[in-house]
DNA sequence: ATAAATAACTGAAGATTATTCCAATATTAA
DNA sequence: TTAATATTGGAATAATCTTCAGTTATTTAT
């Protein structure tokens, strides 16, 4: 058995996927190469970012899901920027903000459960010297990346 | 000119891709068969609820992201799923989770602008009495659905 | 208003890719 | 150990994407 899938999951995570423009051209009932025209026009553009899957994150072994908000320590307010880059390499970190209101960063974390959670908090409040962190963990993932669960 | 790139944008929030098989099998080294045998595992098991497009929101009239944290109204309150998935309907809505900590909802969305945004938070407001809610709008999307920006 | 330039559309053809089928191998359960 | 089930992968077919080139539409310049 080669165990194929979690390199799959990986992949899926961030591409790997591509526009389904004959499906398409049905829906739209526009001619295939129409579609294909427009689709390449919203890449050339750099509208689209990536083709990817949206998983039931429950069945891919990473069910456990947290929004942390952040405050940064004094010496990194000046360039959450830096530090947002940073958290944004982790692949258990799907989405950094950095935003407006009482706290300066919020993100999105997938974990396999709250002991992976509570070692990755570990590990970046150390690391970045967080301030303070408030967590609000999904209790019900109702709808992600616009697909309804 | 037929203006399809809308028409395209909104089949790509939630759908239309699909899997690279020949990329993959490249990639991964495998042959390309074993590679579509996997992928129809995972999409039988229903771990794959789709095959999507992430955007630049930005250059799709769409910068405008916002958290919204939420307390429901005491009548609503017992029956939070029942809200969760009236608002999951709604094109804007990237996400919606029901949580821990003080907010029983935190929901992810995208607009144009700011008018568009105090538009769509006066309506749900009012439709569903929320008791309270806190938003914090994005001031730079640094990483979404695992895509950095 | 007209002409020129650019952008958008689309059928036909070829190139690439996905899918089915089937046999072989490996894993799991009895 | 045997039987049942799951996984792997080659060969052939079916379906899809992509390129090309001609047409039409839109925008820009005169």
């Amino acid at each position: 058995m080669k165990n194929i899938t979690p390199k799959l999951i990986e992949l899926f995570k961030k591409g790997f996927c591509t526009p389904q423009i004959a499906r398409i051209a049905k829906k739209l009932k526009q001619p295939s190469t129409t579609i294909h025209y427009n689709i390449k026009k919203l890449e050339k553009l750099g509208a689209i970012k990536a083709y990817k899957a949206v998983f039931d994150y429950k069945k891919i072994d990473q069910g456990h899901c947290t929004y942390v908000m952040i405050n940064l320590s004094q010496e990194t307010y000046g360039d959450p920027e830096s530090i947002a880059k940073q958290l944004a390499k982790d692949p258990k970190v799907e989405s950094v903000d950095i935003c407006t209101g009482d706290y300066e960063l919020i993100i999105k974390l997938r974990n396999k459960d709250i002991d992976e959670y509570y070692e990755f908090m570990k590990h970046i409040i150390k690391k970045h010297k967080f301030r303070k962190s408030v967590s609000m963990t999904s209790l019900k993932q109702v709808k992600t990346g616009f697909v309804e669960l």
